[in-house]
DNA sequence: GCCAACGTTGGC
DNA sequence: GCCAACGTTGGC
């Protein structure tokens, strides 16, 4: 079982989202960077963790926590003209891009900020604080997992 | 809305 | 296979 970190713009999926319907399956698409769809493909497993962030938003942070409810399969988005994240280089034959499906497990209390993680040693080397980075799925260490779990229960409560 | 940082593309 | 140009990400 392995840790992973999502990032998502709250305006097209939120941790609310998945709050709302917490025995459904979310598909998640539109990964269209290499370096994370190889994460996806070749590595998240059922049952994995996910941190799911929320980012393009004010303040960006770890909402919550999620769990992949099925491994790798073509995303049905790169076939789809109609969707911004249409790929006409990719055949049914030879899909370039996966998605995997996700499901509610948790919201946290409160938003665990970028700003606040960006402090914290433990996680210095997360791609997530890293000055420029833009990896959309990345892995994360038993030791960053309970650093961040244990952020999460520092944080105040209202 | 700005723009730094980065990944991708394509000419050569 | 290099690398300049371009498009995108995503914090600010």
């Amino acid at each position: 079982m392995a840790y992973w970190l999502f990032k998502t713009e709250p305006d097209e999926l939120s941790i609310d989202d998945l709050k709302a319907e917490p025995s459904r399956s979310f598909l998640w698409d539109g990964v269209r960077n290499y370096q994370a769809r190889n994460f996806l493909r070749d590595q998240v497993q059922l049952g994995d963790q996910v941190l799911i962030y929320h980012s393009s938003c004010k303040p960006p942070g770890i909402a919550g926590i999620a769990r992949v409810s099925r491994t790798a399969y073509p995303d049905p988005s790169q076939f789809d003209a109609t969707s911004p994240y249409f790929d006409a280089k990719s055949t049914a034959d030879n899909p370039r891009w996966v998605a995997v499906d996700v499901q509610f497990e948790q919201k946290f209390d409160q938003l665990l900020m970028l700003d606040m993680l960006k402090k914290y040693t433990k996680l210095a080397n997360m791609p997530l604080v890293r000055k420029g980075n833009r990896l959309s799925v990345m892995p994360v260490t038993d030791d960053e997992w309970h650093a961040i779990l244990s952020l999460k229960a520092l944080s105040p409560q209202d």
